[in-house]
DNA sequence: TTGTATGCGTTATCAG
DNA sequence: CTGATAACGCATACAA
């Protein structure tokens, strides 16, 4: 048996609309009127239905969050739990929820297209996502309805808001203090050619080389999809040539740890035979051993700026699309210590 | 400019509760009514809107997580998006939304208390938890409302439906791996007395070395935070004893590490000279080097289930409560392996 | 300052 | 098989 607004408003001999003032603190009410009524509601155990709010309102206080499940090991899984606290901790202040949606490939079929079944259900009040997720095509949708979503990841194809660490500074980063280290022949490792993410941080990597008078030389550009046994091959195969190189940036954690391996098997010295940096700081990276000089990037805070965001454009309809870049931070461990 | 069910049924030439009647498929509506429907429906873009259809069906088909995100290192964190992936796997099929809800210490004010935000204002229809936020005040307000809920975590003190791991058995398969691999004198590291998780997976341990005639040796017995820090010291004064353990179990990875380091410290070889099995077999734990013996937990079975026991309660009410033990598996790798 | 009437977009209960 | 009308629980313009 629940109770309602009717409910409170009988027991306080005022009208419905007077109880519903007094629940949005309405300041054409009397004090006396809200205490009273405040009073009644708390005896009562009294909460307002969030599902008839919302209806009147037109607003639901959710953002949706979408991932792509099936990806298990797609590039921000690891640190899925810190972005979602970076966003929670941007919107729960503001009062909005966060429900996390799958949007498997199956999504195609026109029935269960979270377009339809969030956005034009009006079940979210605004969008976060990812670049890999994020069609144009959709992007497109959800303009035209001037529909407020962020993506994690940079968008240049279109008018999009997104957040994104600033990958070609990491590659710059990372290979400029492997040149501090005075190692001078520096490959690249991982990657699929073609990919944005991979674009930014092997641009990053040759620039710096370039501006250095080092050599960028092809056969060390290995790519493959980015994971421990590419890093093992690739290794290995570099390092078996005739003039190898003495460091590697590696394109995440799992690379390096199929590199390490390699080293090992070879009896390399890591790091006074080979350097190791890696883009992406894992929580086991110091774990490692040795362990890994790596870019960190702040995960709470992609989250924070992207739930910042979103809560910015759904209060503030016409505010400009905008791109945030964020600054990665090099963490120096022994794979590249050699000083 | 949005359309309604009310544009539909005027350009329909039916009334509005044809449409509807057509949008739930209902047996007794023609079958030439359905198509035309369908079609103008489908002509006009037109998508139902959810929070109408919610207040009118009564329900929100949304299950709600809770979690405590203001404790870093809590023992789930690691495995969160595994959890959730299992979670959504149950509940997407059944066409349930997951809504995450950060349940912080300062909760205990009455106005954001989730009880309230959630559950009496009818957010969700049904709530997954674990029971290190689960107090069981609220377990019996919950029950008094008769809300469907589901606990990560065993729950011993009242009527509630559970799922966990078999923590217990987890201890005795890792004792007796090490028993098997011929280690003797086998310590256990790390958990706070008192604390459920620990109780278990030390009662295993024990039980275990009991049944073989081996001693529990009290001193042996350390105890704190199981981070990497503790591992590290507790392990240092272990085996600086002297009748030192030849085998150490861990409560879980961080402590391992640590447990790892103390032995490089003081030169001793692992697995030769000391045996190293740690609950949690968290996704680097293969890298580390010597590769740790550890206890896996499928945790996407983890959420799966939670998932699937949630919805079973919301749809059928009146089921019992109950419990359900999972089975955890021993992965053997380097740090015990020395036959 | 408070009350009345109507709207939000569906579903459900009856008639017809 | 279809339609008119009343819920669902709250918000809001307009009156009083």
């Amino acid at each position: 048996m629940k109770i309602t607004i009717t409910d409170i408003a009988r027991a306080a001999n005022v009208a419905k609309s007077t109880v519903s003032k007094v629940l949005n603190d309405s300041p054409s009410i009397s004090a006396e009127t809200k205490d009273r009524v405040r009073k009644i509601m708390k005896d009562m155990n009294y909460t307002p239905s969030s599902m008839a709010t919302r209806l009147a309102k037109q607003n639901t206080f959710n953002i949706g969050l979408l991932i792509d499940m099936s990806q298990e090991q797609a590039y921000l899984n690891p640190f899925f739990y810190n972005i979602m606290v970076g966003i929670e901790s941007a919107i729960g202040p503001r009062h909005y929820d966060l429900t996390v949606v799958n949007v498997q490939a199956s999504e195609t079929q026109e029935e269960r297209h979270y377009m339809k079944r969030l956005v034009m259900s009006k079940r979210i009040d605004g969008l976060i996502t990812n670049n890999s997720i994020l069609t144009a095509e959709d992007a497109e949708r959800l303009q035209k309805l001037s529909f407020p979503y962020v993506s994690m990841g940079e968008y240049t194809d279109s008018e999009v808001s997104w957040v994104d660490f600033d990958n070609e500074k990491g590659g710059r980063m990372l290979t400029e203090h492997l040149l501090s280290q005075a190692y001078r022949n520096i490959a690249f490792v991982g990657g699929v050619q073609g990919e944005r993410l991979f674009s930014k941080r092997f641009q990053g990597y040759a620039q710096t080389l370039q501006e250095a008078g080092l050599p960028l030389l092809a056969e060390w550009n290995a790519r493959g999809i980015a994971d421990e046994e590419l890093g093992y091959r690739e290794a290995a195969g570099l390092l078996a040539q005739a003039a190898p190189p003495d460091a590697l940036v590696c394109m995440n954690n799992q690379v390096a740890y199929g590199v390490l391996r390699a080293a090992k098997v070879l009896g390399l010295q890591v790091p006074r035979d080979l350097g190791i940096a890696t883009f992406d700081d894992e929580p086991y990276s110091s774990y490692i051993s040795p362990s890994l000089t790596s870019l960190k990037i702040n995960t709470y805070e992609l989250g924070a700026c992207a739930g910042q965001m979103v809560t910015d454009r759904i209060e503030q309809p016409d505010l400009q699309h905008k791109g945030v870049l964020l600054e990665p931070e090099i963490i120096v461990r022994d794979s590249t210590r050699r000083n």
